[in-house]
DNA sequence: CTGTTAGCGCTTTCAT
DNA sequence: ATGAAAGCGCTAACAG
């Protein structure tokens, strides 16, 4: 061990140093660390964010400064003077729904380890809801974008062009658009499961739906559904679109309407698995034997219709896989600095393939 | 209508504006406000944020500016000159749990029209990655945090301590603290069940737990259950934690292994309904009645406990409830600028207690 | 009631 | 390889 002899300057400014790792009571700055290390303020910038022109010496020094004060970058002021912040704004209509919190904890997966924040908007279904929530975002200069759908009204697509970063559409790759889509079709979806019901052998057959149709993908699965079964020579014979959001007793409320007109279908197709499980319990209730007097199939593939009995057949989504994979695209993106293009996106792309694929279950 | 006669300046700054319409890339800033309306860049600022000191004409003149030239403030900036941003943290262990969603849902709804942005942080359970997340989002310089539980670190507390502005721990309550906590007491919903189970008639009684009893709240809960069955007399036969995440396919194989061990139980408390739903499945697979043969409980309260047969006995949380009342706290301190004290506090949770209250479901 | 000055913490010029 | 100066957009603090 060496000892060094410190100069009155340097005591003087070891002493400020000690002071400031003390009783600072606010967060040191990097014109902290800059006196402490005794070397320019840019300098000291230049060194912890490991840029090419610096020596080794001033490096070590400005990072045992930065060590020694427990500094962490300001990310608001950096902000500010660059041209976009270390967030990305992640647009979903809701939590409650079963399908975006895989998506986000996916999206957290994807961007792990890039010091990118995520900042959620709630839209609330609806795309004018989702224009003012992203306009509302845009204000915090985002260096991503992840929407859900790609629907979007004209003013969300200007907005959108003008964007300048990694924009992904996640769970939907139905519409024609340049950005990048990672999901599912939802016109294979619903084909997916008219091909299925017509194999089975039904032919007096219902859909049942709720919110309106908001989320424009559900609309999207019936109609290709629908459009499916009449190339096959089979009309729907009836649908309920129930007004309220998707749940379990919505499903049950709508089994009723619907049954009202058509007791004698065979089959009925859900916007997704909390109606057809609501739905299925009803007609347990109604002693109706599933799926000889009457089938029914989801959408989405959660855990529980497992643990139904009979196990309701349903369309698996690789959600967390979409939300990693859009992660990654904005977490790559950002590393590069560039745009990747329609090549790039298709390599990316391959890797879902492997995590996760949209398919029946207990069919 | 009344015409008016421009001075050469104010076309020079009309045209200016116009052209900051029309052909602008960057977003118009508060300058571009302040020459549009020729105020000074203060006078805008004040106008916009609706300050007392103002004309009314300037601000009207303002308002018109900064409409036609569509300015929106940059939150960046204003976060950088003031100590905080507009932003809450929100610390949740992760969202494909079944229990957060809803409370992201609900701290939206509480947080609606703050202009207040949420950061969303997952912490992956542990209360070690909880402080790791906590250190990088405080470089946010949060309006407001939103934790979950009540245990942490020491150097998350030091953290905590030192921050400035409202904390709201959510979904236990039982912790030591000066801060605000709003959920449940999972102490009293051990209890809860005990005594459910006890009133039931049941003696040979069982557990199911996961993930190694993380999210610790989890763990609270077994204790008072098995300390509220002693005080009764009964032992609590055996219990199995499940090292992996708690999953419906978890719930199956952990019952697996308990009724290795323990053949002859009556009932078997899980540490979710997930849990709980996977057992109940594998349960029907052997061929056990239910709940005669044995019984099985749940907590959280999800849809899906009422659509398996039999219903899965559960406690309800109010979820949504319990985050719209954080939402409302950290807007609350925020809008008037200062944190409440206990006695509000209450208050505020007597709101709570009319949205909803943890209880028994399907019992 | 309105404006001028200064500066938040950082990084992009532009020198040296 | 290092530093000085300027400024991102906004808002407190002080004039007037």
């Amino acid at each position: 061990m060496r000892m060094t002899t410190l100069s009155t300057d340097e005591i003087r400014i070891f002493v400020l140093g000690e002071l400031l790792v003390r009783k600072m009571q606010k967060r040191p700055t990097l014109k902290d660390v800059a006196a402490y290390s005794q070397v320019s303020i840019i300098s000291a910038s230049r060194a912890l964010r490991g840029l090419e022109n610096v020596s080794p010496e001033l490096r070590a020094k400005v990072e045992a400064a930065a060590d020694a004060l427990g500094y962490s970058r300001n990310p608001i002021a950096g902000s500010l003077r660059g041209q976009s912040s270390d967030l990305v704004v992640v647009l979903v209509p809701a939590m409650t729904n079963n399908v975006f919190p895989a998506v986000v904890d996916g999206i957290y997966a994807g961007l792990s380890q890039t010091g990118l924040g995520v900042v959620l908007g709630l839209t609330g279904y609806g795309i004018e809801s989702e224009e003012r929530v992203l306009r509302n975002m845009l204000a915090w200069s985002p260096a991503g974008l992840v929407l859900s759908g790609s629907e979007h009204t004209d003013d969300t697509e200007a907005m959108l062009a003008e964007f300048d970063g990694p924009i992904v559409e996640v769970m939907d790759i139905d519409g024609e658009t340049e950005r990048s889509q990672v999901g599912l079709s939802h016109l294979e979806a619903g084909r997916m499961m008219a091909d299925h019901f017509l194999k089975c052998g039904y032919r007096r057959i219902g859909y049942i739906g709720a919110w309106g149709e908001q989320p424009l993908r559900s609309r999207k699965r019936r109609i290709s559904f629908e459009e499916e079964l009449r190339r096959n020579g089979v009309e729907l014979v009836g649908r309920f679109i129930h007004p309220d959001p998707s749940s379990v007793s919505v499903g049950a409320e709508s089994f009723d309407r619907l049954i009202e007109e058509h007791s004698d279908l065979e089959a009925i197709f859900f916007a997704n698995d909390d109606l057809a499980l609501g739905a299925m319990s009803n007609a347990l209730d109604r002693g109706l034997s599933i799926p000889d007097d009457m089938a029914f199939a989801g959408f989405n593939g959660l855990d529980v219709c497992d643990v139904v009995r009979p196990h309701l057949t349903t369309i698996v989504t690789p959600r967390f896989e979409v939300g990693c994979l859009a992660g990654k695209i904005i977490a790559d993106t950002f590393r590069t600095g560039e745009n990747k293009g329609p090549q790039q996106r298709r390599e990316l792309a391959l890797e879902l393939r492997q995590g996760g694929t949209t398919r029946l279950r207990n069919a």
